[in-house]
DNA sequence: ACGAAAACCTAGCGATCGCTCGGATAATAG
DNA sequence: CTATTATCCGAGCGATCGCTAGGTTTTCGT
């Protein structure tokens, strides 16, 4: 297993705080940042603590404060792991060309994403304290916008007038992305409910594309 | 002898523990919970410790545990104070009769909602543990589907064909609601872009209606 | 083999957490 | 008035929090 550099943030307190070298060393952060997701999943931001995050990885604290400057910094690296799981599935396939089948791909892999462990990523995005999650965030997204604000130039012609494509891009995101979490928070079952990914499918193609395509 | 009337909420960790009957009373659980929006508006929920909620509020640490059992008693309450207030407001207005005129006012109340504090919505949906918010978010949602099911059904004639209007009205109420909080959350300042407001109704009506209305 | 670097560990500090308890004060009922 | 209930108070408990200091063990480079 590769260890990618982009996983590694720069320097701040929600980055880590050395690179781990040795492979038990990287043995040692994952573990950490399996337990912290674990706890996360079953008991909530609330109860994952410190010393009970180390306990559960099967690490003393003073390892997890080798590597990690605090609290926050372990979900937030947990954050930017998953983050580029994603991100690097999705471009890793080869996008399609045509407009509604690319709208299919990104609709279903951001669903895809979600359905791999809804409980884990919603209270990612729901419990964990906004600073901790907010620049990694930002990081996949902005890079996802240029790509999808290039597709839709791309695609002008097929595309109902709109005067910003940038707005345009950033409102579908926000909405697929948003729709996808709150689906997996409020009614995870439903993530497999075919008619879910059929109606957010139609909802982007109807609104994005024009009547006669 | 002791007639109880708890008539605020159904007996449970998250609910009052003893309904305030004094004007002071009230006037204290007033001040508790406006404090704790503060908080959680300016620090986050990680700083609103019920010691500082009760300083906040210039009310002793023993007068809130007078009238909430728990820490997330109090935000419970909070969102429930905040989600009937919401609720409320878009039910004493009248109800458009035409579908176009009925979406828009639905997603502009909801976004209108959001507008009034994005910061103290976006954190109390997302940085306050699920369990404290879910029975109280279920109370309003529910109530509030039905009314989307029954307005579905009365304009069926105009919408595209659609075996489960129970699906469909559950869809849109999540996709409008989450794009909401997401914008809040992310771009709170976006909320009063024009563009936003136009292109969720547009969205909703484009999917939701026929292509001849 | 051996010194340096990396990794790991334990004990526990100071702070703060959520919360209780016993009693003081104010409003209300009879 | 008095008795009763409602309200308010704040010292402080036990637990746990995030986190550190200082030392031991393991691995690596030479």
């Amino acid at each position: 297993m590769q260890h990618d550099d982009r996983s590694i943030a720069a320097n701040s307190v929600y980055s880590l705080r050395k690179r781990p070298r040795q492979a038990r060393a990287i043995a040692t952060v994952d573990a950490i940042l399996d337990a912290a997701a674990r706890i996360l999943t079953e008991d909530g931001y609330a109860a994952a603590s410190t010393n009970r995050i180390a306990e559960r990885a099967g690490v003393s604290i003073g390892s997890l404060y080798e590597y990690f400057p605090g609290k926050e910094a372990i979900f937030a690296e947990l954050r930017r792991r998953e983050g580029h799981k994603f991100y690097r599935e999705l471009i890793a396939q080869p996008r399609p060309q045509q407009p509604r089948a690319a709208i299919c791909h990104i609709v279903r892999g951001r669903l895809n994403w979600m359905r791999r462990d809804p409980v884990l990523y919603a209270a990612l995005e729901t419990e964990v304290p906004r600073a901790a999650i907010a620049e990694v965030e930002a990081e996949v997204f902005d890079d996802f916008l240029g790509i999808s604000v290039a597709f839709l130039e791309a695609h002008r012609e097929m595309l109902r007038p709109e005067a910003d494509l940038r707005f345009l891009a950033e409102f579908l995101m926000h909405t697929v992305s948003a729709t996808a979490n709150t689906y997996g928070l409020r009614a995870p079952d439903q993530l497999d409910d075919p008619r879910l990914e059929q109606a957010m499918i139609e909802m982007v193609e109807r609104y994005l594309l024009k009547d006669d395509c």
